[in-house]
DNA sequence: ACAAGTACTTACCCTAAAGTATGTATCATG
DNA sequence: CATGATACATACTTTAGGGTAAGTACTTGT
């Protein structure tokens, strides 16, 4: 029934709605578990590699890097390496990065409204 | 050597981390791929289910109603059912659902510019 | 000579999230 | 009496994201 093919993903209707849905935009940039944390750790200003993986302890350096890379890839990030000996790497927020500020900024109001809410309420 | 257990998921550290970092509390409720487009969509007011489904053609039933079950149980969407014979159901921003507004704003915001300065730039 | 610090890289594995494909109940309509 | 619409449910499979662990290169400190 239905002419579905089994053959065409999803993925491809999801390519259209990345030209749709602005939200759906910003996710493909932002989205996943860790890049709004590293950005939140860079809006204060540039860092380390090594301050970053301190600032969040609970990433694995792999992943670190690897959404570093991502979002340096994506414009959002700049790496500027000095080639001294112990390696300094520092990362900061481009100019589309800065952008995200707002965003940011929003989730972290909320997170703070949300929260004290919780305390005004009972547990269940 | 770090007496890490394999056993200990990495997970205890992110909940660790989701009590300092307000941006994970927000991705905890809101992240994923499909949530923010949802919550973009029912921003504008109260939707029937079948409306969303065809305001977000690439998701699918299962996907569609599992993001909205998880967000009613987090209190960010609110079901509305009536018991007429063609099912009648609407979907709406609780007060919580509402505080994520600016959120979805800021992303379709950042989203417009960036993608608007794609234009002014070349290819490669 | 060896540990420690920096900034990574790579290979392998595992799970949770997402996708596929059906099925269900109810009524209206042709 | 079969079809279509609505609002789901559910079993099964795939995939991609994330985690573990270990290694690299270079230099300073002891």
């Amino acid at each position: 029934m239905a002419a579905v093919k089994a053959s065409s993903t999803i993925q491809e209707n999801k390519h259209y709605a990345l030209g749709l849905c602005p939200v759906t935009y910003t996710m493909e940039k932002i989205g996943g578990y860790w890049k709004p944390i590293i950005l939140y750790h860079l809006s204060s200003g540039s860092k380390r590699y090594s301050e970053l993986k301190r600032a969040i302890p609970a990433i694995t350096e792999k992943m670190l890097i690897q959404h570093l890379r991502q979002m340096e890839a994506d414009g959002l990030v700049l790496r500027e390496s000095r080639p001294v000996v112990p390696p300094y790497v520092t990362y900061r927020l481009s100019q589309a990065g800065q952008g995200l500020k707002p965003v940011i900024r929003a989730m972290t109001a909320w997170a703070g409204k949300e929260r004290a809410g919780e305390f005004g309420k009972k547990k269940k």
